[in-house]
DNA sequence: TAGTTTCTACTACTATAGTAGTAGAAGAGG
DNA sequence: CCTCTTCTACTACTATAGTAGTAGAAACTA
């Protein structure tokens, strides 16, 4: 399992180690919304198996209290979702695009940044075959 | 369920009746490809399911064979699997897209079109707060 | 019409995700 | 030291997804 699938609920706990760092369990539980805040023990749970797919490790214990910190990165998750809706939609991603545009996911400058980094990529593969 | 959530191979069957139209389990069975096949009971199996979600329905009968169609159109559920993404994201679709470009899923072309559509937006909306 | 093939309608089993309870260990406070 | 609180480590139950087998009906086919 190289970048092992994360659900919904586990994607949201690493979410909480992504942007507050290392925590305990509690500290996690405690970064939900109050009103769709899990019980203790599901959090504890799913931590569990954030742990066996080494998403994520113990790193010291307070009190206790485990402590835990993010293996994985943010990045290389998004990555793994895209993938995954890359493969649902075949490669066709042009429909996507619209839709994001068309709910208001995507601005102007988001388009125009990837419309830069598109030139980049072209120029810099350019050179490559200069070479 | 206004759009209830289909999974992968729910999508992939689904897939199948949007590209080839009315099909028989037998039909959708054999337009996968022979080396990733579910056996024909499984397809029949996810039929079963898609039918109970309203996803398809039974249209005729050819012989002994039920036929079926699509009831979801393409679009919505493709729009369905948008949301859930932008759901996980946060709302924040710019990695998504440098991923997308970087990848090559996206090309100069569909940025640009992308484009286009955004400033159509922006018109209409101009345009509506004028009169 | 008897045998063969093909379908339907069930049933079944496994894995994963989401949810949470319980027993007992371990600190914390007085 | 005793009690209260907090954690850990398990266990457990449900729903969904993926997978497929079986019994019996129905339709071809010789």
């Amino acid at each position: 399992m190289a970048q092992p699938k994360l659900s919904k609920l586990e994607l949201q706990i690493m979410e909480v180690l992504w942007t507050h760092g290392a925590c305990s369990v509690r500290e996690v539980q405690e970064h939900f919304a109050p009103d769709k805040r899990p019980a203790y023990t599901t959090v504890q749970t799913m931590i569990y198996r954030l742990e066996a797919k080494m998403a994520l490790r113990r790193t010291k214990k307070v009190s206790n209290a485990h402590i835990f910190e993010a293996v994985i990165s943010r990045n290389v998750a998004q990555r793994r979702l895209v993938d995954d809706l890359i493969g649902l939609f075949g490669g066709r991603m042009q429909p996507v695009m619209a839709q994001l545009v068309e709910t208001g996911k995507l601005t102007l400058a988001d388009v125009q940044e990837a419309e830069r980094l598109l030139r980049e990529l072209a120029e810099k593969k350019k050179k490559e075959s200069r070479k």
